[in-house]
DNA sequence: GATGGGGTCTGTAGCTACTACAGAAGCAAG
DNA sequence: CTTGCTTCTGTAGTAGCTACAGACCCCATC
């Protein structure tokens, strides 16, 4: 009897800091339905288990690589039903990879572009700047 | 008196239309103060004169560079009193930028991952994905 | 068995920067 | 005067959380 205790599980704080997913944002998850509804103690606070733990894992490193909660939401409706190829994986990520090259690209021209205002400007005392007669010319 | 209606300014739509910015967005910045209550028909329209449409601009303009809300407040707190030296603006532009810098970075090493998670899967049919085994072994 | 101090509960509101309605009213041309 | 487009206000929704309030649970110690 001793075992049972053993097997108790996680309460949402040590989910908390084993993951690095904030408590409130366990419960988020779990009201849009990317984490199940866990077990509760008989007073009613949730006790997650080891798989429970794992998904957590899944979408906070997943989240961490930019992936939206809909694109987790398809990662893991896939594994769930247990019928995924590779290739539809693959196809997730290249797409996910595209929108943040994307990104970068935009970044990228609006980093230009903020060089070669600071780079015209004095920094001087005077009340007399060319960045903001730039962002006022346009258009 | 002809004059008079030449000058009469121009509905919400036309500032759209001249700036990009949609008409509820426009309002939107009425509604957060970072524009102004222009003057109304008899009838309560909108109608908006020539600086207001330059004002409006510098927002889009701004925005598309990435400032946020916020800072484009400072930026036009400082046109408004008309106490701002080149030298402010220089380091919010440049704050802005490292900023930005920031965020290139960090989705330059996203991608990275991505394409090595990528790299590695066969792309076939198989029901086992190492994509999904590097989400899932993570922490 | 009472007490104390954590952890946890639900429900709701806030954040950024918009966007999307509904239902009413303005406006300009024919 | 009618038609049809534009605009009005006010509210609610979007993503992905975060931050409360006020109540309750849990466990250890006395």
């Amino acid at each position: 009897m001793s075992d049972f205790t053993n097997t108790r599980g996680y309460p949402i704080g040590e989910m908390s800091k084993h993951t690095g997913v904030n408590i409130e944002t366990i419960r988020y998850y779990e009201r849009i339905k990317i984490m199940p509804q866990p077990d509760r103690t008989a007073g009613g606070n949730r006790q997650y288990n080891h798989d429970e733990l794992k998904r957590l894992s899944f979408i906070k490193t997943s989240r961490e690589l930019g992936f939206s909660i809909n694109e987790i939401r398809a990662l893991l409706e896939m594994v769930d039903r247990q019928d995924f190829t590779c290739g539809e994986v693959h196809g997730l990520t290249i797409g996910h990879l595209a929108s943040v090259r994307e990104k970068i690209k935009g970044l990228r021209k609006l980093e230009k572009a903020l060089v070669g205002m600071a780079a015209e400007c004095s920094q001087g005392d005077v009340p007399n700047c060319p960045i903001l007669e730039t962002l006022f010319e346009a258009r």
